[in-house]
DNA sequence: GCCATTTCTTAAACCAGCTTAATTTTTTCG
DNA sequence: CGAAAAAATTAAGCTGGTTTAAGAAATGGC
């Protein structure tokens, strides 16, 4: 059980049979079907959510009433709303399953007594969110670098089980595009 | 010596005299003046920066041959290339000063050692990475919701200080703007 | 297996923001 | 201070990607 879980925790901190049962303790199993929502818009987002399975995407609407999706989360990725989470402020995002998943979470009260009772979990989370940071600059570079056409393209080549596994018009979301022009681009390289 | 980042530690962790020695034992103090280079695209980024007083700016050559900034760090911002420095792979990024500056610097092993002689590093370098990673979402949002000239006049009211204090194409650059077209968006404005 | 809903495609008109290129203003530094 | 370099402005023309609108294809629930 929670494979994913105690695997990713694992890659990066040592972890005994004890402290699993802490880990277990604090953190709250969850299974979803496809489209249920994790937290909505206009709530305080109190918690953090690991994937074990599936997939969830985080969105907001933008003016025109388009959900703009911001981040997805497959198996083994954290996803949160952390400006919410960290100031208590509203959330301006949905967290949303876009397929049926099994999801571990922990909120606000429980992350830091589990951290006080597992140091070693700082670090673990150190290195998670240092990893989160890394690739946020990244994203932002290609964001600068790339033309939509080449972040496409480059999309593709980099994720293509991906591009298999969740709607064509997310992922035009996920990447700032009209759905319209993704289909021109399909069609252009084909 | 050293005031801002001390001070910044203790906002969010415990530290004794004893400990800010240790913490001198690790860090390394540089004072630059404006535009030196701190590291160089094809260098290993080994190396975190803490901003004491001044400004940096991190930027890559995209293909057209001109400067893209991707990040700015003020008085008590840290700055580094994560995945370089991660990954121990070249780095794509120039960091340089934008004005004379005194930075506070620490290298891999350092940053290893002092965080094993020091373990409530951990929990300071978990949060202060969180916190990053919660201003990189936000700066996400924005990418997807503003239009460029929304963005930077979101920009210049919330950084008033900084529209003062670097070069407008410098400005134009972070916002992924022409510097004809902010000269436009300034004219409008007045 | 069939209807309703969701997703994807096509194509033409349009525009926000870029490019180019020339001029002016400001800063730097010997 | 004065010359050279760096930064900012102006304006015209252009283009990558959006908008709009309508139809076609795929998917899912019963």
């Amino acid at each position: 059980m929670h494979t994913n879980f105690i695997e990713n925790i694992r890659k990066y901190v040592e972890l005994d049979d004890n402290s699993i049962e802490v880990l277990n303790k604090y953190f709250k199993s969850i299974s979803c079907k496809k489209k249920e929502f994790l937290i909505k818009e206009g709530q305080i987002c109190q918690t953090i959510y690991f994937v074990e399975k599936g997939c969830l995407r985080m969105f907001f609407i933008n003016d025109k009433g388009t959900e703009q999706i911001t981040q997805f989360a497959l198996e083994s990725w954290w996803i949160s709303d952390f400006s919410s989470f960290i100031g208590s402020k509203p959330s301006e995002y949905f967290i949303q399953t876009v397929e049926k998943s099994k999801i571990l979470s922990i909120d606000t009260l429980s992350f830091e007594a589990m951290l006080k009772e597992l140091p070693q979990m700082e670090r673990y989370f150190r290195i998670i969110m240092q990893r989160a940071w890394a690739a946020s600059q990244l994203r932002i570079k290609y964001m600068y670098e790339l033309s939509k056409e080449e972040f496409y393209n480059h999309f593709c080549l980099s994720f293509p089980e991906f591009v298999q596994r969740v709607p064509q018009y997310m992922i035009a979301s996920y990447l700032g595009l009209t759905p319209e022009y993704v289909s021109e681009l399909r069609k252009k390289k084909s």
